[in-house]
DNA sequence: TATCGGTTGTTATGTTGTATCATCGCCCGA
DNA sequence: TCGGGCGATGATACAACATAACAACCGATA
């Protein structure tokens, strides 16, 4: 299980290592990291809550006058498709995946006091997922797993 | 588990039922089932496809010529708040509950081919979700289990 | 009858996401 | 070297989803 947010970190070690992984991922991959993929991969790293796409824009903006709705959802979209970022479907906005290049589904813990959301892999939960599912006979193409409450840290506080 | 889809239903029987229950149970809480809230009670449970706020809009104004946006948001807050509805959120789309009166928490399956979304009740899967967010000492508030995929039918056909 | 709280009316606006077509730049084959 | 094809980006417009803010109404009750 990864744990983003439960302790103070070097952030910036964090999103040199996810530029990095991204980076020779892509490159294995055959599909190109653009400097505009890659900015908006690193705008959405630098926070360990989910951002929404207008706040990547006014960011991104910043550094490309031209950038515009299509610009930052086209980049999001590849993102996605890579397994780089997760989109968090509870609150229409966007995390930096902490599990890139490992096939894995997603869940998440998603603070609402903090606004933090933290990537959970979960294989028992996952089996559960597994087994509820094959007796519906449903064919699973994604599982969205979003659970939303108060993390440890903002229940002592 | 709820099965709502795989088979053909008398539907008018299935949407008085649920109109039923949700009168007692609004009676019960003392809290008003307006003719509004009811009307738009009945448009979401007319489809066993989720369906979005603005075609619930759509099919109100048709008996209601003053409902306007805030209207139907209204109305479904109410609904959700008593458990009589849900919110898919990967669709930004609302569904009749089909467990209502029952505490519990809601699992969808989402067919993306025909658009149907069935709500499962699976205690093994929320003990495990239970079991995961525990051992991280998150407080729950509220899940969200939307797995997308292709339903039996879809499947077969 | 005065008023209080909950519901609805009304207007406007905020937020999130797409459609469409033009343009650019690169690679590759003729 | 030319040019055709294709993926990426530019640019404009719009669609879809949701809320803010304040006014008006209405029934219960002191």
């Amino acid at each position: 299980m990864t744990n983003q947010t439960a302790l103070p970190h070097d952030h910036e070690h964090c999103i040199d290592s996810a530029l990095t992984l991204a980076r020779e991922l892509c490159t294995e991959r055959a599909v190109k990291l653009t400097p505009i993929r890659e900015k908006v991969l690193e705008i959405v790293w630098r926070s360990h809550k989910p951002v929404g796409a207008y706040d990547v824009l006014d960011t991104l903006a910043r550094s490309h006058k031209a950038a515009r709705p299509p610009t930052v959802y086209r980049a999001l979209d590849f993102l996605m498709a890579e397994g780089l970022i997760h989109k968090i479907e509870s609150l229409n906005a966007y995390l930096g995946c902490g599990e890139a290049g490992h096939a894995h589904e997603s869940q998440f813990l998603i603070c609402r006091t903090c606004g933090t959301a933290e990537e959970i892999v979960d294989g028992a939960l996952d089996a559960a997922l597994d087994a509820a599912t094959k007796r519906s006979g449903f064919a699973v193409e994604r599982k969205v797993v979003e659970i939303a409450g108060k993390c440890r840290r903002c229940q002592m506080a």
